[in-house]
DNA sequence: CTGAAAGCGCTTACAG
DNA sequence: CTGAAAGCGCTTACAG
């Protein structure tokens, strides 16, 4: 198995011919004659010859590395969502022939892809989400190297791909106000988040479309621990809410659990709907009734976003994919 | 910001000495004057000079990049083993100047890994779980790449490592049969993943240990989906089973739906463990008995071991990590 | 202690 | 249509 080591200078010897000749028969640029190129194609058939990528990416000063940055922040980094996005974006790289390099990032340490780009690893990233002060998304455009963020920015520089978080959430809470719910929270995460800010806004809209409706609402964010959102229900369920709203699966979860020990019954006593519905809450009973993301085809849609760029075409802007409501067992709707 | 373009040539002729010099005061490899390593030094922190490992790399036959093969499988993609894994890995090798390179796997297609070898993009491979018959460890033993794998092989040629499941399997059922449990059923996963063999060897180690014991116990494996999960679940109430032990927390997940569907209680009726503790079931009620390891932990150790490997040490057959029982409410021990 | 030169495995004007 | 040669940015015997 050690084919590993044959180089373009070996087949051009073997077979009486240039290593330009070589070169061109594989890359199919410049002019070649059928023939040449023929005998050249069945040799590197033959002997599985596979080109060193790296030596490539030396004289075309590109890498076919794709920087892919992840959070590493506890709480996040179990999120499937960045799974599947990996997945998403792991496929269709792999499908043009480049490959995905990892950078784990934090709110406030970047090295891993600081180290990526100085070191040339990557022909370009993309970020897996963003922050109201993206710190990794200063540092690529400070830097010159192309990248597509998976999340929405004011930035309007930026090559952005994100769900429809806003519409989602107005489209949903839009159907719990029209159920005549009279009172409802919302429990969100992190402000810093720019999905936190959307889907807030989403929520916010609906109610601006309702100028009619008189009940009450409540809004706690920057949630971010089992503990908070364990008092807030509590406290919710004195005050005999009618809805809670979860901003993602994590929170829902902590809720059902509140829920499950107090013995509430969901939904006949207390509704509950998520904006994000992931495998976290998967066979949970009851149900429950989210607005459902396809993650992977946003991984997908981001690489092709990137690889595109990469070949030289002009990037889009922003790109908003759809969404789906899933009514299930958690609301009376 | 351009920093990104400046070369070793022009170092040296800017201070007048050699491409060579600036090389090995760089390295440090090779004799050179102190003098001189420190003008070279200075200038290279002045101008934030960084080398291009590329080039670096095409010379050295080297590319300071880990191959992390990942499987690509449905189900198995969200555990968030994986992600915790992949962190720990990430860490430690950014801390040794490594990159990680993604390779996702499906049992029957390794393509991303065998380009990532034949393109030469990596110098080693971690693999992040074995099977009974695993083609990902083949190729790379075929093609000559260092590599270590979390999880057991029989093959003592394999570099591994792995958390002790026969043995924690083995303590947390004899904690169970010594409690008086006349009842028990075992639900398992796949039976080519090896981890399964073990689990399910440390559970009957337990019972080998107690030839007194004379109750009855039931084993069921290949199991993957909910459905089947429910079936099953469902005919052990009827036949009054006093525990239910999943080797996974998505198969215990399960579990507790359908005990939550028909209001069994949990410990009072049915007792349930699990042999692996994720977030999955983090903050689920009853809180679940289960065996934990850490995770992080094994992918720092396994990327270290590779690490040396790629240094020339001499890699040491196989690493066994500890575990931790974990008793909760699902349990009346 | 330092340097000129060859080499890593490709690509690509330039010339024929 | 094909090739000799220079170049991508490093490293490393070899010689001094």
């Amino acid at each position: 198995m050690e084919e590993r080591n044959l180089t373009i200078a070996d087949i051009a010897q073997e077979l009486g011919v240039s290593k330009t000749t070589v070169s061109r028969a594989m890359s199919g640029k410049g002019r070649i004659g059928e023939e040449t190129r023929k005998r050249v194609q069945e040799y590197v058939e033959a002997h599985h010859y596979s080109p060193n990528v790296v030596a490539k990416g030396l004289a075309q000063n590109k890498t076919f590395n794709l920087g892919l940055v992840l959070p590493g922040d506890y709480n996040i980094v179990e999120l499937p969502f960045f799974q599947k996005c990996m997945m998403g974006i792991s496929r269709t790289a792999s499908a043009a022939g480049y490959d995905v390099l990892l950078s784990v990032v934090t709110a406030d340490k970047i090295t891993q892809l600081e180290r990526a780009v100085m070191n040339r690893k990557i022909d370009g990233a993309i970020l897996t989400r963003t922050l109201t002060d993206d710190a990794p998304m200063r540092y690529l455009q400070e830097n010159g190297v192309p990248f597509v963020a998976i999340g929405s920015t004011d930035d309007t520089r930026a090559v952005q791909i994100d769900n429809d978080h806003r519409g989602a959430c107005r489209e949903l809470t839009g159907k719990l106000l029209d159920s005549g719910i009279q009172s409802l929270a919302l429990i969100g995460g992190r402000e810093e988040y720019m999905v936190t800010g959307n889907r807030l806004r989403g929520f916010e809209d609906a109610f601006a479309e309702r100028p009619g409706w008189d009940g009450s609402r409540q809004i706690f964010l920057d949630i971010d621990e089992e503990r908070e959102v364990e008092k807030i229900v509590e406290r919710l369920l004195e005050e005999q809410i009618a809805c809670i709203v979860c901003m993602d699966d994590f929170l829902c979860g902590c809720v059902l659990n509140v829920m499950q020990m107090r013995q509430i019954e969901v939904p006949e006593q207390v509704q509950v709907v998520s904006f994000y519905d992931s495998s976290m809450l998967a066979n949970r009973t009851p149900a429950v009734t989210s607005i459902r993301f396809d993650v992977e085809e946003l991984g997908k849609k981001a690489c092709g976003m990137l690889l595109r760029m990469l070949d030289g075409e002009e990037a889009e802007g922003r790109i908003l994919l759809g969404y789906e409501v899933r009514m299930r067992e958690s609301t009376k709707i």
